[in-house]
DNA sequence: TCTATATACGATTAAAATTGTCGTATATAG
DNA sequence: CTATATACGACAATTTTAATCGTATATAGA
């Protein structure tokens, strides 16, 4: 209820990993071993935030991932979404095909719920949590 | 992802539906078929909600729920979590049993952004979702 | 007193989401 | 050439959430 993936879990450990050592690539590898993650599950989320250029890769021994600069002026909410896809309280944030909709009664005030927790994340980059 | 559970949903719908007829009980069942929600799930929950003294039950023909006055003014955090449990981003806000903790780099500042989804559902009362 | 309609509640099953693994391909440093 | 990386699709396992079932009890009203 309410909680994070393990993927953006260890995305942030990896950022915050690699924010302290911008200039050389780190492997999937060192940082699942550090911090005792499953390096297949990482590994996917990093290329993942390769894909979306939020760090570079490079393959090959001495190979990894390096942050860009910039990144860490990303807000949470497009960090959170940009991986796991839209944040909604519940499913009418977010699509439409609920049989209730028009018969909801509590569609409105969650709706408002919904904005204020966007809100906490739009206030936070990404930088205040690697940093 | 960061989502309520149905269970919550189908409380609060059952709460607000009520909140209109304070003085008669109404049936699982009325509100089931009106929402379409499932009926057994939603009587759980009322029981469930029954025991915490947030509704008073009475059984038999034309039995059924009836809100308590006050329940309106209590929190969401206590109500969620009188439901479903401690409200964590991540388990470590909940228990301590990660092979991390010393290790994780990331804590506080996650931390301190469940404390803000705290505060956001602390200054919110059930009655603004139901009235 | 009988019956239909309710709640009470433990046990179980089903479904969905999350988490983790495997296999194979490609790149490249040394 | 080889060891070490990323890339990525497919699959499997696990956990969580959601829904159902069965049985017991209470009670209003005929």
């Amino acid at each position: 209820m309410l909680k994070l993936t393990r993927k953006l879990e260890y995305a942030l450990i990896a950022l915050r990993h690699m924010q302290d050592k911008r200039d050389t690539f780190i492997s999937a590898k060192e940082i699942a071993d550090m911090y005792l993650i499953p390096q297949e599950l990482l590994a996917k989320t990093l290329q993942q935030m390769a894909k979306l250029n939020y760090i570079k890769a490079a393959q090959g021994p001495r190979g990894g991932y390096r942050m860009r600069k910039g990144l860490t002026e990303i807000s949470l909410t497009q960090f959170i979404e940009d991986i796991e896809g839209p944040i909604g309280l519940v499913d009418c944030t977010i699509n439409s095909d609920c049989v209730q909709l028009d018969n909801c009664n509590i569609r409105m005030p969650i709706k408002e719920i919904n904005n204020n927790i966007r809100a906490i994340f739009n206030g936070i980059r990404v930088g205040d949590i690697t940093s």
